[in-house]
RNA sequence: UCCCCAGUAGCUCAGUUGGCAGAGCGGGUGACUGUUAAUCACUAGGUCCGCGGUUCAAGUCCGUGCUGGGGAGCCA
């Protein structure tokens, strides 16, 4: 059987290419060097515009963010099939790619046929041939990546993960997949959305639920990844993160990516260093592998996108003690809504003249007092602070948290203890102190924080194919 | 969750002191032999977010709900 399959598979195959030829990518029909003869291009229309005798049809495949220019000669058919076609249909055209006589493009198709595949009814079709508010499109999340700027925020998205991975790849870090499902009720980083297969409306104990207790989307892979840096070495993980917090900011999300690189033998200066590194390397990586598209963004979304990257690339970020920020942000003439004291996380205004004004580039600030900050990071010799980081960066605040972990097992079931946490609860983490602990330290990433530092855009909700937040969930 | 702002044609928005619902773009129809968000002419298109109230009269004023945006908190 599994031969017959095989064989069949490999008939049809052979079958489809004897009867159609394939199409061409409009990214490499328009990257050709020479003439083609036979060309077929498959994509949507973006613009139709007709002459006597002739229509030249614009169309996008979203291989990339220019289109080609089809020109084609009226024939009885080719006009039947003009009349079905406006903005948004779908359509094949096979002719030559020739270079262009017109001004604006280097090559464009001589077309010989025109098939439609799917028509779209210009009386409805919510696309049109002018620029749309973002709030509109956040309206038709569907349809937005047919646009210029969407299209290019996805492939700028997907390149970024692609250089997340081989950034990592390139330093022999291992990825590894940590649970979306979690039974730890208390990983702390916020509300959780609780999972269950019992009905709507259940008053049974959590005992008779699937998995014997409570359960929950995770909010973190950090408990589960220190385990393989305990194991592995380095490591990261890369995956979904959810929080049931009521936010409602153009920074938050309940559904989000987040990268979480865990380092062994390793402290807090190589935690920052790595961050850093990282923060730099996937800058260049997009600017030299999504220079059209980003482009675009810096054109039109934010002026400033070019400068920005540039000094993010070259400078070295501040390190800053939080106990010497609280310092300057108490110096500063600039009069603050929340006033200063040491002991209290910094607000937004606080971190946005750190690193906007003060310092005018990324500011990692470390050494938090231990009363705002979990139980796992490692406590300080001063026994006031503990080794934590964030990496402000300016206009998106907060792109990475992360600090030194508490390796020291009575340091860390003493801070447990403080913080009224159960030792039970823990079993599985403590065992990693129990048994041969380690120095080691990593941070938290916010994937679409990092699209909007690379590519300008100041909503969340607008780098994120289906964005989930507080009282929408219609895509 | 709290504070502020907004909701009028498919989209972006104007609408004066409460007095007949408007523009640009888009759509439709036609013209045009190389266009570039083509151009030109003509044309259709409205639950003024929902509910309640004040008034002779409400898109406009008041109350309330919903949705969206900005700021704050929480954080990535």
């Amino acid at each position: 059987m599994p031969i017959d399959g095989f064989d069949a598979r490999n008939k049809k195959k052979i079958h489809q290419k004897d009867e159609y030829m394939k199409r061409t990518k409009i990214k490499q029909a328009l990257n050709a060097s020479s003439p083609v003869d036979e060309i077929v291009i498959k994509g949507w229309v973006r613009t139709k515009r007709d002459n006597k005798g002739f229509s030249f049809l614009e169309l996008n495949d979203g291989s990339c963010l220019m289109n080609i220019q089809a020109v084609i000669d009226h024939t009885p058919e080719i006009v039947a099939a003009l009349e079905r076609i406006g903005t948004g249909a779908a359509v094949a055209v096979s002719g030559e790619l020739v270079a262009s006589p017109g001004k604006g493009q280097q090559w464009e198709v001589r077309g010989k046929t025109l098939e439609v595949i799917g028509e779209a009814d210009q009386e409805t079709f919510p696309l049109q041939k002018k620029r749309h508010s973002d709030e509109f499109l956040r309206g038709i999340a569907h349809l937005r990546p047919r646009t210029n700027k969407y299209g290019a925020i996805f492939r700028i998205r997907s390149e970024l993960a692609q250089a997340v991975h081989k950034f990592f790849a390139d330093k022999d870090f291992f990825y590894i997949h940590t649970p979306i499902i979690t039974g730890s009720d208390c990983e702390g980083a916020g509300e959780m959305f609780r999972v269950t297969s019992l009905g709507a409306g259940s008053q049974e104990p959590a005992d008779n639920d699937f998995f014997g207790k409570p359960s929950a989307l995770t909010v973190s892979g950090q408990l589960s990844i220190e385990m393989f840096s305990l194991s592995l070495g380095d490591c990261y993980s890369f995956g979904p993160t959810f929080r049931a917090e009521n936010s409602n900011t153009p920074r938050h999300v309940a559904e989000f990516w987040m990268i979480e690189p865990e380092i062994a033998f390793a402290d807090l200066a190589d935690d920052m260093d790595l961050g850093e590194e990282m923060i730099k390397y996937l800058i260049t990586h997009i600017l030299d592998n999504c220079a059209e598209d980003v482009e675009l963004f810096a054109k039109f979304v934010d002026k400033t996108l070019m400068p920005t990257l540039e000094n993010i690339q070259k400078e070295p970020f501040k390190r800053l003690p939080y106990t010497e920020a609280i310092e300057i942000l108490k110096k500063t003439k600039k009069e603050f809504e929340y006033p200063v004291e040491w002991g209290m996380d910094l607000q937004t205004e606080h971190e946005r003249f750190l690193c906007e004004e003060q310092f005018k580039k990324p500011v990692f600030v470390y050494d938090y007092p231990k009363t705002i900050k979990p139980f796992y990071m490692r406590m300080n010799d001063d026994n006031k602070t503990v080794a934590a980081m964030d990496c402000l960066v300016p206009r998106i605040g907060e792109l990475i948290g992360g600090s030194q972990r508490e390796e020291r097992m009575d340091v860390l079931t003493a801070r447990m203890a403080e913080m009224n946490l159960s030792e039970e609860e823990y079993w599985w983490y403590l065992d990693s102190r129990r048994y041969g602990s380690a120095p080691h330290a990593g941070f938290g990433m916010g994937f679409e924080r990092m699209l909007m530092l690379v590519t300008g855009v100041t909503n969340i909700r607008d780098v994120m194919p289906f964005p989930r937040t507080p009282k929408s969930l219609e895509f």
